[in-house]
DNA sequence: CTGCATGCAAATAGTTTGCAGTAGC
DNA sequence: GCTACTGCAAACTATTTGCATGCAG
């Protein structure tokens, strides 16, 4: 952490990114360290998480709700159409294809991609349809 | 547009989505469309735009604002990082990739993907940033 | 001390929804 | 005429922001 200035909220906030799987929300990221820290507010999670993207500690992801990933090199991911969460995939980022995009449509300046596949999760897929 | 009735309203908002290349919002297609159809609400934007990607005949892209695209085949898209613009690439949508990801990963069972490619449009590359 | 960061609450943006009236079939 | 669809406005959800206070340096 090499921010302005050191506060345990960002801490915190940087942490609970980091000790999850789940790619998670502002809203995730409140309950989860709320118990702990009662004093922690929502507004500082949505600061702090915002800070951290533009140091480049997180990356954001783009879906309709804004989601955090601590694992800031490119990585390939899954969206489960049923329940929305997200997973890493093994699948190695292929830099190559910047070059081949970039080289296909001159109007761009490619910098980078995002793949995101989308399906069903296990979970979905065992759980018969609800209701 | 084979809905459950016809709508002066859906039959407007289908043609907007379909008359553009920029993969409007809502808020886009309610601002094109209001001038010459004062009475249009936004509500009813967005509960045609909903219907309509219900049906098929729309599909909604994966940011953090809603955007629809008329071209439901999947394709590739580049999206700008200073204007936010999205543009349709001419790569080919590569099926096989599905396959590969499936194959890599038997948690999920891969039924599409969406492939977005960041960096700047021509535009954004020629504007010195201002401010 | 200085001023960045926080907690709180209000503001804003995007989207959905309840309801009474309108219009497609 | 039946009822899906509309306009309107209120409700909701996600996120940002203004301000007084707190705390790191």
């Amino acid at each position: 952490m090499s921010l302005k200035r050191y506060s345990r909220q960002r801490e915190l906030i940087y942490q609970a990114v980091r000790d999850t799987q789940e790619h998670p929300t502002a809203e995730m990221v409140y309950r989860r360290l709320k118990p702990a820290n009662p004093s922690l507010s929502l507004g500082t999670v949505y600061r702090n998480l915002n800070l951290l993207a533009e140091e480049g500690l997180l990356v954001r992801m783009p879906f309709s709700v804004e989601r955090y990933d601590a694992n800031t090199s490119p990585h390939t991911h899954f969206r489960c159409n049923s329940c929305g969460e997200i997973f890493d995939l093994d699948i190695p980022y292929d830099r190559s294809v910047d070059t081949i995009a970039a080289s296909a449509d001159p109007r761009f300046q490619v910098e980078c991609h995002d793949l995101i596949f989308r399906g069903l999760c296990r979970q979905c897929r065992e759980t018969p349809p609800e209701i």
